[in-house]
RNA sequence: GCAUCUGUAGCUCAGGGGAUAGAGCAGCGGUUUCCGGUACCGCGUGUCGGGGGUUCGAAUCCCUCCAGAUGCGCCA
C-alpha cells in the first residue's frame, strides 16, 4: 500500500496542478513545527520567483483547493509562504486500519527482486572473535534482514579467512609439539583420525604462540612458510589437519555468532576462491590488462577523475603469489558463477576503503562483473571506549567478544535481580535479551561510517535512548494486551478509531511513519535510521499511555480502539526491532 | 607531503536548503484513586570549528583556513 507522505504528497501536487502552478512543487514533508501544524508544503516559497508572484498568495491560491481534501481536517496558509497541514482524523484512522491488515505493515515489497550477497563477519579461522569483529556482524545481520524484508533475496557470507601464513604457522606449532601425529608422516597411507588433535581453547593459544615464535626465530619462520606452501600445494597429511582446523573452528564461531543472533547462509572461505587464480590472471595477462611493474603483476586502475595518485592493483606479487586483493577478485568471480548476485555490499572497517576502492575498479575494467552489477562498501569506523581511544580491556589488551558479552549478560542479570524479584533462571534468559538490545542498539544507533563510543553504562541504561528503553516499552504493551485477553477481550475484535486526545493523534501519526523510515533505512543502507524511527515512537507512545487509562475505559468501543492502538504499535516496534537483530521478552 | 572522512549544548549523538537548530545523559523541580514510576512532564545551556561565497532563505551547497581520525605497491 501507499505510504501516507506519498497519499499527502499526491493531494498537494494536484492541488498545485490545479491552481495553475508546476506540479512538482506540491511536496509535503513531517512539520518541524509541530506546535503550528502535522504536515507542510513549502512549495509556495520555491514557486514565487517562477511565477513572479508573491509566495502568500501563491499558497492562497493551493489552500483554496486543498481544503476539499479529505485527507486534512484543516489547512493554512502563513507568511511568508507556508502551507500548514493538519490530517482528517478519520482519514488517518483508516490509513492506520489498512495498515494493520497488511501483512507487511504498509511497506511493499520490491516489484523487482534482487540478489544480494552480503559480505560481513570478518572472523579468521583459529582466531577467537573479539570486539573488532562486532560491528561487521551487528551491521552487517540489519541490512541483511532490511532487504529482505524489502523483498529482495539477501545472501549474507561470513567469508572466512583460512588461508595464509596463519595456517602455515599453527600447522608447524602442532608439529612441534606432538612431531608423532600422522599428518607429519609422509609415508602415512591410512586413514587419519576423526577427532581433532586439539579443543578450541588449545588451537586459540596455539596461534598467537606461533606467531610470537615466528617474530623472533627465522628458523622457525620459514618453517612455517614452508608448511603454507606446503599446505597451498595440497599435501595430504597437512590439508587433513587443515581441516580439523575449519572444523574446529567454525563449530565454535558459529556458538558466537549464535549468541549474537548472526546468522549467515554461506560458510564461504577464501581458500575456495583458490581455484579461480590461476584462470583470472591468464586472461588479464591475455587480455592486456596485467603487466609487469617492479617484478610485481600490476592492473591500471587511475581515473581521469581521480584528485589524487590511486596506485595500481597489485595481482601478484614479485616471487608469484597471491594476496589479499587477489583473493577478493578470485571470490568475486566464484560470486558471480555461483550466485549471480545484482549486488554485492561489502560490510568491512572503513580503513579498508582504498582496498575496496582497487578491487572494484579491477573487477570492473576486467570485466569480473556485469556492468549493472553494483559493488559497494560499507565501511565502518572504530569502536572506541570511553577514553576516545580504540576500545581495550583495563589491562590494555584486545577484548574478546564472548567476555565483552559476558560481562554486559552479567551487568544486566544483576540490574534484574536488583529491581525486582524473579526465577533466576528466567532472568538469566531475560538479561540475555535485553544486553543483546544493549550492545546492537548501541552500536546501530550511531551513523555505521562514523567512529563511537562504546559506554556500557549507557547501552545498558533502562532510561533514554537505548535498546532496554524500547524493550521496555514492547514489554509493557505487551502486558497491558494480556490483560485485556485475560479479562475476555478479543484482540482480533478491535478496530482503531478516530483520535481521542492529541497525544493519541501525534502517536497514529508516528506509526504511519514507519514504511519510510524503512524504506530509507534500506535505500541509505543505514539501520540507524530505524533506531530513531522506533525512540520516537516509543517516546510517542509512553506521552499517549501516561494520558489514557486504557483498561478502565467504561465505553467499550473506545477501549477496544486504543487496544488496537497498542496491538499495532507493538507490531511496529517487533518488526522493527526483529530488523535490527534482537528480540523482547514478555517480561524484564 | 597528498588524499578521504569527521568537527553541532558540559558529555554522547541526531538533523544534511526553509519558520524559534534538536534528543539522551548529567543538574534542578514536579506528577502516583498507579493498565509495570526501569515511566511521564517542566526548567537552563549553543560563535552548528573559523572566514568568505551562492541563495529570497545556509548547520545543510561551494571555496579557503584550522583541528582530529584514517589511508597512501608487493600485510590482511
Amino acid at each position: 500500500m501507499k505510504q501516507m507522505i506519498e497519499l499527502l504528497n499526491k493531494e498537494a501536487m494536484s492541488a498545485f496542478a490545479q491552481a495553475g502552478y508546476e506540479e512538482s512543487l506540491g511536496k509535503v514533508t513531517l512539520s518541524n513545527r509541530p506546535d503550528l501544524c502535522e504536515y507542510q508544503c513549502n512549495g509556495a516559497m520555491a514557486a514565487a520567483k517562477k511565477y513572479k508572484k508573491a509566495p502568500i498568495m501563491i499558497a492562497n491560491d493551493v489552500v483554496a483547493i486543498l481544503e476539499k481534501s479529505p485527507a486534512f481536517q484543516d489547512v493554512t496558509a502563513v507568511n511568508p509562504g507556508f502551507i500548514n497541514l493538519k490530517l482528517d482524523k478519520e482519514y488517518l484512522a483508516e490509513y492506520l486500519r489498512d495498515m494493520q491488515a497488511d501483512e507487511n505493515l504498509s511497506v511493499e515489497k520490491t516489484g523487482k527482486p534482487q540478489t544480494i550477497m552480503i559480505d560481513y563477519g570478518g572472523a579468521n579461522v583459529a582466531k577467537p572473535l573479539h570486539v573488532g569483529h562486532l560491528r561487521s556482524a551487528i551491521i552487517g545481520e540489519s541490512v541483511k534482514r532490511i532487504g529482505r524484508f524489502m523483498g529482495h533475496k539477501v545472501i549474507g557470507d561470513v567469508h572466512l579467512g583460512d588461508w595464509g601464513l596463519q595456517m602455515g604457522l599453527i600447522i608447524t606449532e602442532v608439529k612441534h609439539r606432538q612431531p608423532d601425529l600422522p599428518y607429519f608422516d609422509p609415508a602415512f597411507q591410512g586413514e587419519y583420525p576423526t577427532e581433532a588433535p586439539f579443543t578450541i581453547s588449545e588451537l586459540e593459544e596455539i596461534y598467537p604462540c606461533a606467531s610470537g615464535k615466528s617474530k623472533e626465530d627465522a628458523a622457525y619462520k620459514e618453517e612455517a612458510l614452508e608448511a603454507t606452501a606446503k599446505l597451498q600445494n595440497g599435501d595430504p597429511g597437512y590439508r587433513a589437519l587443515w581441516n580439523h582446523i575449519l572444523n574446529v573452528s567454525i563449530a565454535d564461531l558459529k556458538k558466537n555468532y549464535g549468541n549474537l543472533n548472526v546468522e549467515f547462509d554461506l560458510w564461504k572461505k577464501e581458500s575456495d576462491a583458490q581455484p579461480y587464480i590461476p584462470d583470472m590472471v591468464e586472461e588479464m595477462k591475455r587480455a592486456g590488462f596485467a603487466y609487469e611493474d617492479q617484478g610485481a603483476l600490476v592492473v591500471d586502475i587511475k581515473e581521469e577523475t581521480d584528485t589524487k595518485e590511486i596506485p595500481p592493483c597489485i595481482i601478484l606479487k614479485s616471487d608469484g603469489a597471491a594476496l589479499y586483493t587477489t583473493t577478493d577478485l578470485a571470490t568475486i568471480i566464484e560470486r558471480m558463477k555461483l550466485y549471480h548476485p545484482d549486488e554485492i555490499i561489502y560490510i568491512v572497517d572503513k580503513r579498508q576503503d582504498m582496498h575496496f576502492t582497487q578491487v572494484f575498479r579491477c573487477a570492473r575494467k576486467t570485466g569480473l562483473v556485469n556492468e549493472d552489477t553494483r559493488l559497494k562498501f560499507l565501511g565502518f569506523g572504530t569502536m572506541n571506549g570511553k577514553d576516545g581511544k580504540p576500545f581495550k580491556t583495563r589491562e590494555g589488551g584486545v577484548m574478546r567478544l564472548e567476555r565483552l558479552i559476558a560481562d554486559i549478560n552479567e551487568e544486566m542479570y544483576r540490574k534484574i535481580m536488583e529491581n525486582h524479584e524473579a526465577d533466576p533462571k528466567e532472568a538469566r534468559e531475560t538479561a540475555r535479551l535485553v544486553a543483546l538490545s544493549a550492545i546492537k542498539y548501541g552500536d546501530l544507533s550511531n551513523q555505521a561510517s562514523k567512529d563511537y563510543v562504546f559506554d556500557v553504562d549507557k547501552f545498558t541504561s533502562f532510561e533514554g535512548d537505548t535498546g532496554p528503553y524500547i524493550l521496555y516499552t514492547i514489554v509493557r504493551i505487551k502486558s497491558i494486551l494480556s490483560k485485556y485477553q485475560a479479562n475476555g477481550g478479543i484482540l482480533e475484535n478491535t478496530r482503531i478509531c478516530a483520535a481521542a486526545n492529541d497525544s493519541e493523534k501525534s502517536l497514529m501519526i508516528q506509526l504511519t511513519g514507519f514504511g519510510g523510515a524503512i524504506v530509507q533505512a534500506y535505500e541509505e543502507t543505514a539501520p540507524h535510521k530505524i533506531c530513531s524511527y522506533i525512540y520516537d515512537l516509543a517516546n510517542s507512545f509512553n506521552r499517549f499511555y501516561h494520558e489514557t487509562k486504557i483498561l478502565s475505559e467504561e465505553n467499550e468501543e473506545q477501549k477496544a480502539s486504543w487496544i488496537a492502538l497498542l496491538k499495532l504499535t507493538r507490531d511496529v516496534l517487533e518488526t522493527s526491532i526483529d530488523l535490527l537483530g534482537f528480540s523482547a521478552p514478555e517480561r524484564m
